[in-house]
DNA sequence: GCGCTACTACACTGCACGGTGTAGTGTGCT
DNA sequence: AGCACACTACACCGTGCAGTGTAGTAGCGC
């Protein structure tokens, strides 16, 4: 018996359980809260989705979803048409990371699809980010900027270089971080990615 | 009313709890499941612990101990004593990420603290064995086999150029690696780190 | 044998929570 | 007005589980 109802009401149910996931993780959640935090009925939860595990999984897609939005338009604002390589990498990087050590949603999601991995194996999809970074690196290694022959495994290396550090120091988002420690480990991983890279 | 007993039922009461928790994570894992596992009644656990909470943070703090020492012996067989820089330091992420990468206890432990970090902020301590690391880096550097003017951020820049890729793409241990793609990301993150801290 | 301690087996309480059923209300359409 | 539909409010069921209380047993020192 699942209505399919309005968007904005799924959408307003998607964000108060994605809120109350992250805060509370899967098990702990309680469909009620996030009935309370959408303001909406519990049965009404329960006639879009159908039981919380679904809307579980429907919450993760659509943070996901529009994530990969984001990435993408950050790629293209900082990577493409760039002039000054290290300064590019450290303007991608610095957005990236400070979402990282922000307790931002972003890696909250990521906490928690860690979290859950074992219980819904259909979260380990394949990572889109990692590849849209990839054809960026190939650009610029056609370009003659960088020295990459193998896009994926640098895009993994960069990626790793520049949010690594801040998760390890931030715990995953859970311990808030300055921005002076962020820009400084996220120049210094971007000096080391161009050491190995660099031409 | 805490018993405090024998210290053989405390070490089968902890394994079997920390099995349960990591299967599970700690909100779906039962009481009952961790005395069945370990051989003991329900009540025993009880007496010893006190309740759930207490029980999880002995169990983590626990284990982080012995991974501590583990750690430390690893450090002393492949870093201590050096004739080939980059083979050494090869041996020394291969047996760790390694560890990372096979759904190990290690890992397990990580996510499920990773996961827990909000609701039990004693588990973010300090990370002893980032600081054992740069201690190692720091005194290659005083035999100028490395430039590293800061060792703790030298040694988090290494473990996560030798664990991070690993982890990402086994989903911190969720899914298995084989042991060539191991070998192979850890290979080229001990060049890139050589590349940015190598004489 | 006696007493003490450690432990088990088990029944039980209280509660939180997933999920359902239903009566009633608001809104918009014809 | 009358109908259909979306939604709420709320009571309710079943269950799983943290935590407790207690009676009984096995072992051990005396």
């Amino acid at each position: 018996m699942v209505r399919e109802g309005s968007p904005a009401k799924r959408a307003a149910i998607v964000r108060a359980a994605l809120k109350v996931f992250l805060a509370e993780g899967y098990a702990r959640a309680g469909v009620d809260a996030i009935a309370a935090e959408a303001g909406v009925s519990k049965r009404t939860i329960y006639d879009y989705y159908g039981d919380k595990e679904r809307l579980f999984l429907a919450a993760i897609a659509e943070t996901r979803a529009g994530h990969e939005q984001g990435f993408e338009a950050l790629l293209q604002e900082t990577i493409d048409d760039v002039t000054d390589l290290e300064d590019a990498l450290f303007r991608f990087g610095r957005v990236f990371a400070t979402e990282v050590a922000k307790s931002a949603e972003r890696t909250e999601i990521l906490r928690l699809m860690i979290a859950e991995a074992a219980h819904f194996p259909r979260l380990l999809a394949d990572r889109p980010t990692r590849t849209a970074l990839a054809d960026r690196l190939e650009a610029l290694h056609r370009r003659g900027l960088l020295d990459v022959p193998d896009p994926v495994e640098a895009a993994e290396f960069l990626g790793v270089l520049v949010t690594g550090p801040v998760q390890n120091r931030s715990w995953y988002g859970a311990v808030p971080l300055d921005q002076d420690e962020i820009d400084h480990l996220v120049r210094s991983g971007v000096r080391i990615f161009l050491a190995a890279y660099g031409r």
